[in-house]
DNA sequence: TAATTAATTAAACAAACGTTTAATTTAAAC
DNA sequence: GTTTAAATTAAACGTTTGTTTAATTAATTA
């Protein structure tokens, strides 16, 4: 699907309000004000607020597996690739958190008239690529044979966005004040926090 | 505040239909509905919707600290604790998952109408006793002292509502067909290994 | 039993919702 | 320059929203 200029407008500040008071807390026509565009472009654009989600979702997902790939295929230790697959990760779901927050509110709905199977479909490659990682550093004895493959990404988009829906709690608890400060100690802090969970629960795990 | 059984009959459906469609996704004519009482009865007792949400915190959020300062103060070792402290947390918010679930969308949302004030105060009670344990193994020498303390919880708790938010995905990587096969995954399997990353961190943690 | 309070009801309230319509303006194609 | 298609608009559509009202029934107290 090819996007204008004014298509990707709306779908920013869509995600934006999304993001911040819910897909059901947010009507279509604060999306056009904010976006200011009037009500009826999102259905002619989109069809409905749903299908405008939809959109938005292919909108953020893409090339995630082709980046990842290129981490794993360069010549570093398994550490190392740890390290950077974790920093990567950590990067991409804080970049694109919103909608993350949008798919993890919607997507565990019972009543959903949004389509997931893109979503899920690269979820699912994505997943592939970082099993085959983990399963040969265990053939070559370098990571512990008695982790649970499945459960790693868990670990480190769990920890991050535990983190991220209590913000307010943990900065807080860590004195962070702005905006930037948070990122900062997104990308340092907890970065090196699941590094470390990770390689440990790979390394040493029994 | 004293319920009578009417109003935690109304607040046990308004919990499950808030997890699954959302606070704003669901109607109080759903609640009302499926509690079998008048729409007006939730006004009559609660006041407003969000005032109801406050009670039904209330109700599920108490004597967690309790039971918590309960497992720490046995004769038992640290990595024994750290079992069942993990054991514990997972038992209870999966137990309480639905509320869990809600606090989640709904706290982290820009513009609220919902006071969370004796939620945080509680949250930080129950951080503090858990920091206090980990001081208390590093001085010993059991633990790393490069932990990130405040980190702990988030990814205790994080790798749980990652793999809850997400179930549809993992029940069928793991091949998790009904709802107790689910239960009792989420108590051996991933307890397990949420019990191995915690260790692991903090015993080898550098 | 009479008086009083609590519980419950159906109906009505105004406001907001997502979407559609039909008319108009702007842009592109010929 | 005329025709055709795309973009944009204000207004209206029928529903649904949370809450309130006023009347009635049930339970409690005196």
């Amino acid at each position: 699907m090819e996007l204008n200029e004014k298509q990707i407008q709306i779908l920013e500040v869509a995600e934006k309000l999304f993001a911040e008071n819910g897909f059901d807390g947010t009507s279509v026509r604060q999306i056009a004000k904010e976006a200011d565009v009037n009500v009826a472009m999102i259905s002619y654009y989109f069809g409905s607020k749903e299908k405008m989600l939809e959109v938005l979702l292919g909108y953020r997902m893409a090339d995630f597996k082709i980046q990842l790939e290129s981490i794993l295929s360069k010549k570093t230790s398994y550490p190392e690739k740890i390290d950077e697959i974790v920093a990567f990760v950590v990067m991409r779901i804080h970049k694109n958190r919103r909608t993350h927050k949008i798919v993890n509110l919607e997507y565990s709905k019972d009543s959903r008239s949004i389509n997931f199977e893109k979503y899920l479909q690269q979820k699912d490659e994505n997943y592939r690529v970082i099993e085959a990682f983990v399963k040969q550093g265990q053939e070559e004895g370098v990571f512990s044979k008695k982790v649970n493959i499945p459960l790693i990404i868990p670990t480190i988009m769990g920890t991050y966005f535990h983190f991220y829906y209590n913000k307010r709690f943990y900065t807080s608890l860590h004195n962070l004040t702005d905006e930037i400060s948070l990122d900062e100690f997104v990308h340092t802090t907890l970065t090196k926090h699941i590094q470390q969970t990770i390689k440990a629960l790979l390394t040493y795990a029994n």
